[in-house]
DNA sequence: TCAGCATATTCGAATATCCATATGTGAATA
DNA sequence: TATTCACATATGGATATTCGAATATGCTGA
């Protein structure tokens, strides 16, 4: 896990959107995160699967939905990166994070993953 | 100064030895650069550029040489994540380290940039 | 077992990135 | 002012990334 494999994988919108916003809710299915990013679906997948091949995130399904965490055995390196870049950008992220709060709220009336 | 913009910067094996190199060193000239990571002088500029371009880093020509540090403004959670990534990777940098090590040495006979 | 939803994968095309080679620029020195 | 050294940039081609569209898989409940 060199900082070379770590930053590429940072290295594009969707990747660093998607990693920082798990980072921040804990974990996060891929219907989430589809929306949260406006981005389809197998966009969405696909990303996930580089980040998950890499090591940064970790999955497991859950019945129908599949939910990505960060992966629990990460460098101390990586965590204090992903960490500070959090902390820092909070106004980036939050177009997403708006989106997943709207989402929330809906799931009072219609059902959905959890 | 986005992330994506930043760790597109740390996204390629050049540009994050030479960063976390100069981070260690407080600043370094092209010919050390080229020394240290073994590569050709206009594949470490190109890099060079493309770094003094994102903002990371700042250059400044004394006489013939020019120098590159890292740029004063960075913003804080920039900064700690290339510590933290120094910190933990010395090993992964060792083979540059010891090369600039071995330039020093050779300089107290052979007149060199400094 | 079938339908329907959530997620994953494949493929080809568009695009971006990277490199080597050649060449240009600017400072120092003779 | 001619030459040399340190560095920068342009060009073109190879390689890698990314995406949309289509399709496949996996789970659940009827």
């Amino acid at each position: 896990m060199t900082p070379t494999e770590i930053f590429k994988c940072l290295a594009d919108e969707t990747r660093v959107r998607m990693t920082l916003i798990i980072a921040r809710e804990g974990e996060l299915c891929v219907c989430d995160l589809t929306e949260a990013l406006q981005e389809s679906q197998p966009k969405i997948s696909r990303h996930l699967a580089q980040l998950r091949l890499a090591g940064l995130l970790e999955d497991q399904r859950r019945g129908q939905w599949v939910y990505y965490r960060l992966h629990p055995q990460l460098p101390g390196w990586v965590m204090q990166t992903l960490e500070a870049t959090l902390q820092a950008n909070g106004q980036w992220l939050a177009i997403n994070s708006e989106r997943l709060k709207a989402l929330r709220l809906n799931a009072s009336n219609t059902q959905r993953c959890w």
